[in-house]
DNA sequence: ATGTCTTTGTGAACGCGTGCACAAAGATGG
DNA sequence: CCATCTTTGTGCACGCGTTCACAAAGACAT
């Protein structure tokens, strides 16, 4: 027993619901498009529409902020903007720093979208002596030895993990360590983080496999009921499928 | 009134619970490990600890797919790698096309944990013409021209976009037309899809404002502990803060 | 003012997901 | 064959999240 795992209290941010968290950012990401065509307010339904949720859903994530809108009339976008920002704690700089610079640590040292919302990379750092110095999107690549001072120095609370699997975890500890409190997690592996340590973890390869699961239970169905044809496609073929094997434990991926 | 939006039927998959679905990619991952360490068999507590999920939940989650297990023994690994691959469609295989080859596009494509469970990368694709036959990851580049032949040539039925937003919908559109019925959007806009079509994304900004939300919140906490301070304000050092700039309300993100 | 019309904010019902706790199943040893 | 010990499989209760549906709030016209 006893996992040595975190306990979860989930969804106590005092009072507003991890779900309506998770769906901020949309909202924000929306208006801000409003915002850009000078958009003076939006009714729940519309802004519903452009971030692709249940209007209620919407009103009652926003009633967990304050009553922000004009019944008859909508809601005051810039003011929203400002609301949500600042409710994600973006009116301030968040400096983060992305550990492990190869294909992907590197697509995310150029990306864009970073900077745009108050996250500003602090420092790239890899592993590989090689790399130190070399600058990737305009800031060179420090080693791993600077990490500690780096973080204590710019006050990091963010990080962002892009290295191998094997490493993370040691990776992470070593962050943790220094002082950062939330996590970014690229490798797919499971961090183990003390308590009051948050982890988000983007996994690519798991969204694969649930989309496959998905997709043959689609192809499943076309099969079972040919004659009801489910709107789905009606496929000519399937993916690849029906080799020769199909049922041989195949299985032992790397 | 109609958001013109798909209605989820969510959870019904035939039995198997949607947040199962989500975390038997996990088990099966830790059970790989396993495998490979020739391990024979574990027990619901050990594979959960490994997971980092509940061993009731990972009990409860297996008895979807059947009763697997052995009392006072715990699970066959290899059976479980074989039973979980075939519950999420992993013993075919998958072709995948990629739309957009910029900085993350040809990170996913060298990304080698792609092709290790049955995703088979059968193109890549991109609008810039300069770009066409130029080789990445072993792959060359073919224009956007090309992709509902490739599609249908090879039967894709799995799409991952990583174009640019403003080109998201438009490249989405184009992969239902031709066929695809799933989708990965690493780009950060909401994608509109027929009934039957699959979406997932993967949204990085969305992932750090929630981790700045929660940041926010503990350097609340922390700070209420003494006095009562309203939350939002008043910090007394954050982050980074304390520079130069830094303290401008520079909400109004690109 | 008064009435009408739009849209918010939320009470209430429902369904899904989680985790506890335990009975039953089976292994193992004598 | 019986006793004991381990571990599964699941009934059950609870809490979170979603959605409906509607009263109240306010804009706007007359
Ligand atoms: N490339 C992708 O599209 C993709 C997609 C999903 C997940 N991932 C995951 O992201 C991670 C990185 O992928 P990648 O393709 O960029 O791999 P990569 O091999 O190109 O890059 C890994 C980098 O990490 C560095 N590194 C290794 N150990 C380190 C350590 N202890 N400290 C600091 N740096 C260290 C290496 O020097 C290298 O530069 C992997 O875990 C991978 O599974 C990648
Ligand atoms: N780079 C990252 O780390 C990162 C992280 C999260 C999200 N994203 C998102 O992923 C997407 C791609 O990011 P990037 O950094 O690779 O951008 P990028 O500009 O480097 O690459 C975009 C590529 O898409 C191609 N493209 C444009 N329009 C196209 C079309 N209609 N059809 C096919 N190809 C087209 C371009 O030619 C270019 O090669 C963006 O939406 C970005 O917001 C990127």
């Amino acid at each position: 027993m006893a996992t040595g795992r975190t306990h979860r209290p989930a969804t106590r941010s005092r009072g507003i619901p991890e779900a309506t968290v998770a769906r901020l950012p949309l909202y924000l990401r929306a208006l801000t498009a409003l915002s850009e065509r000078s958009v003076p307010t939006v009714s729940s339904e519309e802004l519903a529409a452009a971030a692709g949720v249940n209007s209620a859903k919407l009103r009652k994530d926003f009633s967990y902020l304050g009553s922000y809108g004009t019944r008859g009339v909508g809601y005051d976008v810039e003011y929203l903007v400002y609301q949500i920002s600042r409710e994600l704690g973006l009116t301030q700089d968040w400096p983060v720093v992305i550990v492990g610079i190869g294909n992907l640590g590197a697509a995310l040292a150029n990306y864009g979208g970073f900077a745009s919302r108050g996250f500003r990379v602090a420092a790239l750092i890899d592993a590989d002596p090689q790399m130190a110095g070399k600058p990737v999107a305009g800031i060179p690549v420090q080693h791993t030895d600077e990490l500690e001072k780096i973080i204590d120095d710019d006050g990091v609370s963010i990080g962002v993990i892009a290295t191998p699997a094997g490493a993370a975890q040691q990776v992470c500890d070593r962050l943790v360590a220094a002082g950062v409190t939330s996590i970014l997690n690229f490798a797919p592996t499971v961090l183990n983080v003390p308590e009051g340590v948050d982890v988000r973890k983007v996994d690519l390869s798991i969204e694969l496999q649930i989309l496959a699961f998905h997709e043959q239970r689609k192809a499943g169905e076309e099969a079972a009921a040919d004659g009801v044809v489910p709107p789905a496609v009606a496929r000519k073929q399937r993916p690849t499928d029906q080799g020769p094997d199909g049922d041989v434990p195949a299985v032992m991926p790397a």
